[in-house]
DNA sequence: ATACTGGTTGCAAGCGCTTTCAGGGCACAT
DNA sequence: ATGTGCCCTGAAAGCGCTTGCAACCAGTAT
């Protein structure tokens, strides 16, 4: 297959100078009268080349809109350029932020992103690991994820990892963990300075570590207000919408009563405004509620949702610029802005009177 | 440059077989006793080969674990299997459920998305393309966009388009439109069922062909009913909470009555939504409000959105599809299913009191 | 003047894979 | 047996770029 002139579409083309197929390096040096290698080291700044011959090529380049194929530059150097992402799903809103942070730092570098969704389950998570292996990313930018530690590190030997929103140390890996605990402090104080005493609290999957850390800022948040902790008042949900309403209708349907309900993230939240909604309770009169993440559309909530902010965007970009520091041999030396609380209207005092 | 034999961080290793730089078609060729055309042959499928040459390559890239080398591949081939994927924000909700299905479909037939943001303005849009043609992408899709429909025709001259959610004809590009008017109608007539009257419209910015062929189904179920078209009751909005929120409180404002709200999508109803409870207004008790997208979330709102659906996941794997279609050179036969109206809880009968 | 130095260039060998082209093997017909 | 095809294979020529190495050019020291 001698590759066929033009697209496979539209085609034809009787312009004077225009065959169309792509500009190569070779063009490029012939048209400015100096070798490849010439062409090369200049676009790459590789080495010093005269003035004068630097000119000819760049109108040469500028001539033909001459940009080098990567695929041919990638054998070459035994590198792509490009970077893998992994996060559980492309479409959720908490996700999202976090690949357009990615994106603009990367985009703004060279750099190019592939990203894949692992669903939530780990085998999916391991395919896009090989598929992107497979493709000869640098290196991989993960999410939090269901990979555990041993497979990482295993990964980590054959590319650079950077791991946003976890704790992980091993070679060839860089952790940017969230500050959890501390988040769930803020909420938590926050609920109790209002008057709340029984506070529910709606976890993730408990075995992930995340909700883990949440807990225990809220449970230390109780503990230095002296408010005994109640482990019915604990009750795990999913990290979705879905699993906040079922949580949120089950303890309402317990014998539990509570005035505040701190969710282990805001989709949460917003399953359990639904359900308190539902149910016939207002928000913040009768139930107080706080959310963790602050994605964009909390506040827009009706009510606008009280939370606790930790950019994920800027996490996003912070992970990026962790890898191309990991990619250039140097430690990462990264760190996030602190979490802090965002309070908006879904929150008020408490109310003794109700459930 | 020698290529260094492995990642930059953590190397080492000291196992017994493993060089650890990927293992090559030369390689397998070598384990398997037979050229290296043959394991390419094998690969590909491109020509038959016996039993048992065919077993023993099999048993040589299984024992390597042989992936071959994408950029290699893409040099030799002149294409990248790589699918540019432009929409205006990454971390858009809307957006986001059709990259959900882009992946989707684009992973089971082995190419990669390439997903770059155009930010809501033409140069970035631009820049996009240039990158993803530098990049030497088999193809673009593209969500709308900002792009006018000479440019993108040019473009199609390098390279297959598919255009989703818009209209355009032109050579090398395939184009999926979402039936805006047709759902326009669905939800003023919901709305003019319900017993509205004064049903007032948050069109988005008006030179966007979304807006006005919704800005057109609304003025055709208002022209059914006998219903008078009053134009001060439409007010532009930008298609995001802000823009939603703001054209409420004008309306608001004005000495136009309404009873309802239809919204051009749903996160302008989002906006409308916070802004009539910050009136001290209900939803919909005082005012019915309906969106247009059926975004996850929409179901999740308080109180849950009734809205337009057209699964924009679908519009994304759709176009996948078409794109591979016309990568194929055949001509795409694909629709999208048709819209349809979801009834939440946030419309309901007018209420001629109010306002 | 001539040898030497330091910096600029060009040559050519890959990078890992696909594909054309021609050679070799085999079955079948003569 | 010998010829005629057909099918399977392998050798080798790229695809477009980077880079080690050697050649070359001034300019300077001798």
């Amino acid at each position: 297959m001698k590759k066929p002139a033009a697209g496979n579409v539209a085609s034809k083309q009787t312009a004077v100078t225009a065959v169309d197929s792509p500009p190569t390096l070779e063009m490029v040096a012939k048209e400015a009268g100096v070798s490849m290698a010439t062409v090369s080291r200049i676009i790459n700044g590789t080495a010093k080349v005269s003035a004068q011959r630097k000119s000819a090529v760049d109108a040469a380049i500028a001539k033909f809109n001459f940009r080098p194929n990567p695929a041919a530059r990638g054998l070459a150097m035994g590198k792509s350029t490009t970077i893998g992402v992994i996060t559980q799903a492309i479409d959720s809103p908490f996700y999202g932020e976090g690949l357009r942070g990615i994106e603009h730092y990367l985009q703004q570098h060279g750099y190019a992103a592939l990203f894949m969704s692992g669903n939530w389950n780990e085998q999916d998570e391991e395919r896009c690991v090989a598929e992107l292996l497979g493709r000869r990313v640098d290196g991989i930018i993960m999410f939090s994820g269901r990979l555990n530690d041993a497979a990482l590190s295993a990964y980590a030997k054959k590319v650079p990892i950077v791991l946003s929103g976890r704790r992980l140390k091993a070679p060839g890996i860089f952790a940017l963990p969230i500050d959890d605990q501390q988040g769930a402090v803020l909420a938590t104080q926050h609920l109790i300075v209002l008057g709340h005493r029984r506070i529910a609290f709606i976890a993730g999957n408990l075995n992930h570590p995340d909700a883990v850390e949440r807990l225990d800022g809220y449970r230390q948040a109780l503990a230095q207000a002296g408010i005994a902790y109640d482990p019915k008042l604990v009750v795990p949900g999913d990290f979705h919408e879905e699993g906040g309403m079922e949580a949120t209708l089950r303890l309402l349907s317990s014998p539990s009563k509570f005035t505040a309900l701190f969710c282990v993230n805001d989709q949460t939240a917003y399953g359990a405004c639904l359900a308190l909604y539902r149910s016939g309770l207002s928000v913040p009169r009768d139930v107080s509620v706080v959310g963790f993440d602050d994605l964009h559309s909390s506040s827009y909530r009706v009510p606008p949702l009280t939370t606790v902010r930790q950019s994920i965007r800027v996490l996003g970009e912070s992970s990026a610029e962790a890898m191309l520091q990991l990619l250039n041999n140097r430690r990462p030396q990264i760190s996030l802005p602190q979490v802090e609380l965002v309070v908006r209207e879904s929150t008020g005092p408490a109310h003794p009177a109700r459930k």
